[in-house]
DNA sequence: CGGAATTCATTAGGATGCTAACTGTCAGCT
DNA sequence: AGCTGACAGTTAGCATCCTAATGAATTCCG
């Protein structure tokens, strides 16, 4: 249900061959890559099937996480009042913090407020705006659901050193620089008007 | 339409103050982990980019990948016979080794037929069977596309070193290997049968 | 030979997330 | 005050990919 992708990668030497056609085609750039979106893939899927394990998408998983207490250190505003560490937000905030459009934040909190994890309140001060806050059974599902989360993160990285994880931190933030920067090079909608 | 994830990647100091906690959580572990996700996010991104502005979807460049001629060195029959390089395969061999399901492979044949960019002819031996086959228009956009593609992966990657990507490939190696056992030592569907 | 089990492709229906359009609310300007 | 533009949340419709069930053709085996 991830990205979709080739089950068995090419062989290096294939890359090689299909250069000489693609004279674009950089062997170890192709490899890289491939090799980060097929293991980004199987990560993901881990964390997939833990969470439809516990019968909750990963869109939603992301409102609850943004949600809990030390999630979002900023705006700690009204953390305090309430139960206890719950934080909340608005619909806009929500999705611009998970990176998805408002309108998709809606039918997650819809979900979620159906399933007892998150209540809506109108806000009192601006009649457009909603607060979205955690209940406590989406409280209590979090601190059922993480250990188990956590404890697949660590496994997955158990093969690697402290200094592999940093190398491998270091590497990729490289490269998500770099991705971030090719992105916003293409144009968006290129020549098609007048 | 990548996975859904923070904007805003927590910060080192937040995990080792959720690991607290957490004694599950390892700050290093899950640093690289979410590193790992957002990068790879990111990368995905540039292609679906690319993809998108040439009118298709990543589920269909994967199909039409595999019916290219270097993408599937085994059962290299048919090969010659017809226009060219183009290979012809059963809609299960195409859905199985693109990691979807039969049923998702009929969709993509079906546009990508629409489109005019394969063919689908019932198999003369066995007729249970279709034979998808690679056009000359589905090749022409592969030559037109390709380029484009090595290009931006060429551009994502230039700021490692021939060396450094060698390790990051080796890392993520073992990452990928560790993910691949994790997911399946999580019980399918735990203690429901008898 | 003839029935059971398998395999192929497809159809039907569900879940997720997107864009675009819409409604109600606020804020600024005349 | 009153109009206009911007913004919050929602609704409607689309695309993608999934699981489950269906119908046709083949293979296995007594």
């Amino acid at each position: 249900m991830p990205h979709l992708l080739l089950k068995d990668l090419p062989r290096y030497e294939c890359l090689l061959e299909a250069a000489k056609e693609f004279p674009e085609l950089d062997p170890s750039a192709a490899e890289a890559f491939l090799h980060l979106l097929r293991t980004g893939d199987e990560v993901f899927a881990v964390t997939e099937k833990n969470l439809t394990q516990h019968n909750i998408s990963h869109g939603r998983f992301s409102v609850l996480m943004l949600l809990w207490r030390g999630a979002n250190p900023d705006a700690a505003t009204d953390a305090a009042e309430d139960g206890g560490g719950a934080r909340a937000a608005t619909p806009a905030e929500l999705a611009e913090a998970a990176g998805v459009t408002r309108a998709t934040m809606t039918g997650l909190v819809d979900t979620l407020e159906r399933d007892g994890y998150v209540t809506r309140q109108p806000d009192p001060t601006d009649r457009r705006m909603m607060s979205v806050r955690l209940t406590a059974r989406g409280e209590e599902f979090l601190h059922q659901f993480l250990p188990v989360h956590f404890k697949s993160i660590g496994a997955i990285m158990s093969p690697l050193s402290e200094s592999e994880r940093k190398t491998l931190v270091r590497l990729l933030g490289k490269v998500q620089l770099q991705a971030t920067a090719v992105r916003a090079e293409l144009t968006p909608l290129a020549a098609s008007v007048s």
